[in-house]
DNA sequence: AGCGAAAGTGCCACAGTGTGGCATTGGCTC
DNA sequence: GAGCCAATGCCACACTGTGGCACTTTCGCT
């Protein structure tokens, strides 16, 4: 249902962390503790993966990376949290991507090339770890409803950071963008070519004024 | 990101259990089943609206309704799926309205008019649980998460209730309708009006042609 | 270099959710 | 009525997430 702005607030979490294109922190602090974030994330992914998202206890995933549990806690919101980090990674991105493009013409364009260039912005190392999360989405409700929830997240600052005039007929767009991303993604999904997903997100848009005047 | 068809199969729950315009079972064992899981659903609404939803505990409710953890399980599979029972509700009327819709025509227009004539069948008591309903998942973002995955299962059903040939663009145009249905229930959420919701509802889908070619 | 401050970490205990096992109750059927 | 069976209640347990506190490491400053 996610209603904008009513939301209670969520606390800050580490700004972010693990971001593709990261600027490495320089104190040595800020290092350690990334590389322990980043073993969390990515054993997280392997280990679900193996042993499924609800069939693995979190303290198998802190057992394999050496660390306590209050720690993880300190570094992720939730079980759920460090498994979808992938997706957290390229909404972060997509965010960026979107303030930094030139707002002009069809909005719908905008939000479609920003989502290009954060794709072609993505690097190796994501497109491994993503298409695994996709599949532990698919397969957990309670990791769907996590993601779904995130995504909730990004429109509203989405909504925020384009305002427009007319709040109705920007939140439509928005939501219709969120839609055929995942439309775009359930296609994807079976193959996970990285080089197919730009041309799959093209079609989708493609065939969103069709499918409003679909006939039955 | 709910990827259709790869889900893990959901366990069925007491089917539907209390629907708006039910017919009452003859049995007096179904009877009262049937008042606990009501008494759960009602006393939910209100002791969560009047302390929040991750603030109370599910004991306060237990102890409130005279029910033991055990049964409430039997009932409801978790806290938030008893706090969405109006929703649940809702999107069940509307499965129901949607197969017994004449397919022709526009499918937007089917999808529409399918949601406008649940609206009319929900009676008044569902009127009085929806909004409270409503106010609970704009809150907590646990609820939250629950009802977007919920509505994605709901639109699994329909694509698959309603599958054409080209199942890209029906699924555009589902993830769209619901897309509509949210942002039509952020217009409604501040009153909750009951007669202005097929309006804004009509409002919603005659701006999504318009939304599509938005300028910046 | 050294030293105090601050941040990160580990360990412990606890609240809350959800599940399995098993005895008991209460309604249904004959 | 008597037996049968579903529903319930009670107990114990696994797992997630949090708070408190002590200990270690790093940072910034002198």
């Amino acid at each position: 249902m996610h209603i904008a702005g009513t939301r209670a607030r969520i606390r800050p979490m580490p700004p972010s962390a693990l971001s593709t294109s990261a600027e490495e922190p320089v104190t040595l602090r800020e290092r350690k503790k990334q590389r322990t974030r980043r073993a969390l994330a990515d054993t997280a992914v392997t280990l679900f993966g193996a042993r499924g998202f609800d069939g693995t206890p979190l303290d198998a995933l802190l057992e394999q990376v050496e660390v306590s549990r209050r720690t993880f806690f300190r570094n992720f919101r939730s079980k759920e949290d460090v498994a979808l980090t992938a997706v957290k990674q390229l909404w972060d991105a997509y965010l960026e991507a979107v303030d930094a493009a030139e707002k002009s013409g069809p909005l719908a364009d905008v939000l479609l090339g920003a989502m290009l260039a954060t794709l072609e912005r993505m690097d190796e190392d994501w497109y491994r770890r993503f298409p695994p999360t996709l599949r532990l989405v698919a397969d957990s409700p309670a990791l769907d409803g996590h993601a779904l929830r995130h995504c909730a997240e990004v429109q509203e600052e989405l909504v925020r950071r384009l305002g427009v005039p007319d709040r109705l007929e920007l939140r439509l767009l928005i939501e219709f963008f969120v839609a055929a991303w995942h439309c775009t993604l359930d296609e994807w999904l079976p193959d996970c070519a990285p080089g197919e997903l730009p041309a799959l997100l093209r079609r989708s848009f493609a065939s969103m004024t069709s499918a409003l005047t679909l006939e039955a």
